[in-house]
DNA sequence: TTATAAAATTAGGTTTGCCTAATTTTATAA
DNA sequence: TTATAAAATTAGGCAAACCTAATTTTATAA
């Protein structure tokens, strides 16, 4: 059995290995995700390779080994499984979820998640637009078109957000944008890409790239 | 804010000091109480003192300030509340809510106790029959009676049992006794004190006197 | 190619929460 | 009262998961 520390690393590490962007996960770039020390992340990268849940190369970085990538997944599993319920029952707000999350993700007792699965309904996706792990592992691909990549004139479904931050999710939830919103794009400046959106046919509201590229399309 | 183990040992501390028997909590029963070593124990009186949680006398033992007292409270009423959400909402068995909780306890957020409260609607007890902290601290008083203080010839409801190991959980599940359970006290071995029962008008049964001991009734 | 910057690693520390073994204090019983 | 047993404490250590500071390795840019 892992521990809460290890749990996390393996998670950041999964999370980063599903980035489009496809770049090798570095030292460094865990230690960034998790906001510890690379010194740190050096000790733990040594932990997990002798448990056999990583491999390190110094040329290709860190990949989890399929035992590692089993382990990541169940928690990742459980996470999303606890942000349904903690929205959905107990009637949290979008943002406030995920921090519950990040602690109820580490309990582990025989069959847990499957029988939350089964309260919950069996959800596909998470608050966030992220797909739900099978018991067996399997999960539909996460979303990856974001409204940045849109055309102007198009209208888009909001799918999912790509930053689950609480200041992204106030800053949404001020805009009344939500899972299943419609977006259109109006207009986009040529000088900085930022974009003139209706949010579900209101009024013209301009917004940056940046936000653009965090809000993930169907 | 506490740490997993503070939170333990205040927990801990608390149930002996709801104990009828009125024995001072001394070191070695808080060690006893957490499957700790005495050693260790000595150092967390230390912490929790600093931290003004308990007071610690060589004579009197220890006890819980009023904040200590508070924090205790806090941790069962989430304790028994997720006892009640395992139970009748993930359908977990009466002997396998216990250990779960013991993690549950520990998660730390802004409502969430009254938020599970709200959503299980307002459970007056837990799965083994105790009382569920109000959110200001109030609670009903546990119950006190067991079997083996009833008479011979008595008829009397399980009201709650006051040993929540596996074990005995398990042994009442074969039984077929659950809180609420109607017991008749046929007859009282003298030698032993064993109790000749029937459970829910069913054929006499023989229990140990420890066995008495553990059923509270109301 | 060489200087510089960035990334990775090492060395050495800290805190938390445990432990064992030895010692001291306190209780109990002859 | 004194011997013995039990309880409490001290001393010293260990593993986990962090850290800072120093050093080494690797990448990048002039
Ligand atoms: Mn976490
Ligand atoms: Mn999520
Ligand atoms: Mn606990
Ligand atoms: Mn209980």
């Amino acid at each position: 059995m892992n521990t809460f520390s290890e749990e996390n690393y393996l998670k950041a590490i999964f999370r980063l290995s599903q980035m489009p962007d496809n770049k090798k996960i570095s030292t460094s770039a865990i230690a960034e995700a998790l906001g510890n020390n690379p010194a740190s992340v050096v000790d733990m990268i040594r932990k997990l390779t002798d448990k056999q849940l990583i491999e390190y190369d110094k040329k290709k970085g860190v990949k989890l080994t399929p035992q590692g990538q089993k382990d990541a997944i169940q928690i990742v599993r459980k996470h999303r499984l606890w942000e349904v319920f903690l929205l959905e029952k107990l009637e949290y707000r979008w943002d406030e979820i995920h921090d519950i999350a990040e602690e109820l993700e580490h309990i582990k007792y025989h069959d847990l998640a499957d029988r939350l699965e089964k309260f919950l309904g069996f959800p596909e996706y998470d608050p966030h637009g992220d797909p739900i792990p099978k018991a067996n592992g399997k999960m539909a691909k996460s979303f990856s078109a974001s409204l940045a990549d849109g055309k102007v004139g198009g209208s888009y479904r909001v799918a999912a957000v790509r930053d689950t931050s609480s200041e992204f999710l106030k800053y949404l939830h001020k805009l009344q944008i939500n899972i299943g919103t419609q977006i259109k794009i109006i207009e986009q400046i040529a000088f900085d890409h930022s974009l003139i959106i209706s949010i579900d046919n209101g009024e013209a509201t301009t917004v940056s790239s940046k936000f653009g590229e965090n809000i993930l399309i169907s």
